[in-house]
DNA sequence: CAGACGCGCGATAGCGGTATCAATTTGGTA
DNA sequence: TACCAAATTGATACCGCTATCGCGCGTCTG
């Protein structure tokens, strides 16, 4: 009952007693506070013996910042509205996971927000700035969409768009080379013998689609096929969609020996296309995806495909917006390319002699 | 270059000049700050003309609150620690979107980790406690791991099961009806006029497995039929295991004529095998899934299924952490059940006059 | 009608960092 | 040897919000 009583209690009353804090630090360093605060930030002009005593006094008490005190006192905070629009389901949880990782890594904080189609874009700017949002990350097929670009960009937020084949000067982009891809994987195709090969574009209005098909002709050209334009269909990356460009392309007099499809998706309902009508993948069809997600590995016989390293492009994105928010001389847009590459599975085979009809 | 410049400099240099303030508020209001901040943490004790004034002023000044500041002044702040092993990826990412939607509108924040099978679960313990999570929240698989939830909770941090088939004492729990909803879908089959109705089972080491077989042994005693424990297989959740199961299925002498598969993936997968084997998906075999991811809707045809409100069972589980962090007396394990739903599409049919074989 | 009590609200003091500028030491130069 | 600039470090003042305590007032008791 006695004030001595109360002060305990307040202390240590919530879980875990509140870890140590700078001063902790500082008192057992024998420096001040701002000292220690120097030294987490890794700011330059601090002694090398004093940082090193720092060190140690931070390591000896297993301190941790708290994020908190450090964006309040900071004055800065960064939130980063992530915005998304029904992409494939294996696509998005790739790109939570990376990107939730590296906003916490840097301590930025992420709002997810689902875009509908048919929702205002001006509402949804109003929206993102009503919830203090400094940066927004924009996978496919946002990444695309230029009126909403242009709505961000005027509403004075950072954007990342990922995996876009058209980079703004708007925004900063992380991509893959699409086109390389694309070419290397039909140029695989070719290798194994085939002639007539069949390409399911993916949604117009994404570019990506558009570079992918550069890819596949530009193979086609090399291997000295004269591309039969039928042979080119466009679908929009839904399963259902591959199914039904699949399905136009087997029935043709002289259906394709291979297909190539702009995704996992579209080439998983290639596959099965090819089984309801009998075919045999890979001996009598074969295959190929792009993206490596998980739909590549869900389907009989797995998907040979082309891997896009959507969590470390999405943490890369979420990079470059934090440290616009921080330091607006890093604002000016930035586009990174990161490596894609070729995943061989069972999808594909050498071309048979043609099967009979 | 005078001291003047210098104030007006600081004062929105950052983007968007930061934001209105309680005192903004308090002011516009005529009351004090601390009223304000009674008003938006609805405390109780408040004149209801007081509230009305301060939530006018709020909307005036479209007043967002400085989550930092909250949980640094509040002493509270909620570290929710998501550990996940590999479960679908379709699956993964709906329970991404909802627990960090609703961790975001707690003011929680949100360290997702990846928790390896080797791994060490001390370690694991360990690297939590140095990140300073309070609580954990467990998607399946990881709802099972008794080792991993005895070990949690030895270092003091709440827990919350998603989809568990056996909650434990020392967690809360946020699951559906497992064996009603694999009930509910082997009527629908022996409704249809199946006898013969082959199982699919989920890993043994996740016990809601165990669930799902039941209901399917209830579901067909109550049709009277005499199960026959060979049609009774094991898979492990994935595409693969559900591939080998079908193919055991349905190469039997009298194979079954439908096939419950506990989730959509091996689901899925049994519908590849039947089409591998020349079957025909609905008419010479009904296939039936579970949990209605994106998988169920990217094969054809597409899965009848049970829903399961994934993003809804997260969001709640981080409810429930959120609220035994904050507040002690919501610490007691609460074990939450949530509605299940089928959803007929098109991988089921009547049964025809038996095949000719 | 005095005293006790509850309600509604305000004043005050931090939460754990960091920006800013002043203080101190160091090193080099005239 | 005196003196100035650069290199380090410290003192102070908040960031925006909330816990805590106390005040003034109307309402109930006895």
């Amino acid at each position: 009952m006695t004030d001595q009583d109360n002060g305990r209690v307040k202390r240590g009353q919530r879980r875990g007693a509140r870890g140590p804090t700078v001063a902790d630090v500082a008192r057992l360093a024998q420096v001040s506070p701002m000292t220690v605060s120097r030294v987490v930030n890794s700011d330059p002009k601090v002694h090398e013996a004093t940082r090193a005593k720092v060190e140690q006094a931070i390591a000896e008490l297993g301190y941790v910042p708290n994020l908190a005190a450090r964006s309040l006192a900071g004055g800065r905070q960064c939130r980063i509205g992530l915005l998304h629009s029904n992409p494939s389901a294996a696509y998005l949880s790739e790109f939570l996971v990376g990107s939730t990782e590296q906003a916490n890594a840097m301590g930025a904080q992420l709002l997810v927000e689902h875009f509908e189609e048919e929702a205002s874009r001006d509402a949804l700017a109003a929206k993102l700035l009503s919830h203090r949002v400094d940066a927004v990350l924009l996978p496919p097929p946002l990444s695309d969409d230029v009126l909403l670009l242009e709505c961000i960009n005027r509403a004075g937020m950072v954007m990342a768009q990922v995996a876009t084949g058209a980079p703004s000067p708007l925004a900063h982009a992380v991509t893959i080379d699409d086109e390389a891809a694309a070419y290397a994987l039909t140029a695989r195709l070719t290798g194994l013998g085939h002639r007539r090969i069949g390409f399911i574009g993916g949604a117009p209005n994404q570019t990506a689609s558009a570079l992918r098909r550069n890819g596949y002709r530009r193979a086609l050209a090399e291997a000295g096929i004269d591309g039969d334009r039928r042979l080119e269909t466009t679908g929009d990356f839904t399963f259902r969609s591959g199914m039904e460009c699949a399905l136009a392309l087997l029935s043709f007099d002289e259906p394709p020996t291979a297909i190539f499809a702009s995704n996992d998706d579209m080439a998983a309902a290639t596959i099965a296309a090819a089984h309801r009508m009998g075919l045999d993948v890979p001996r009598q069809l074969s295959v190929c995806g792009f993206d490596d997600t998980a739909s590549a590995t869900n389907v009989w016989p797995e998907l040979t495909t082309a891997r896009q390293p959507v969590a470390d492009m999405a943490r890369e994105a979420v990079r470059l917006l934090v440290d616009s928010v921080f330091d607006p001389k890093a604002r000016t847009p930035r586009h990174v390319r990161v490596d894609f590459s070729l995943v061989l599975r069972a999808s594909d085979a050498t071309l048979m002699a043609p099967r009979a009809r």
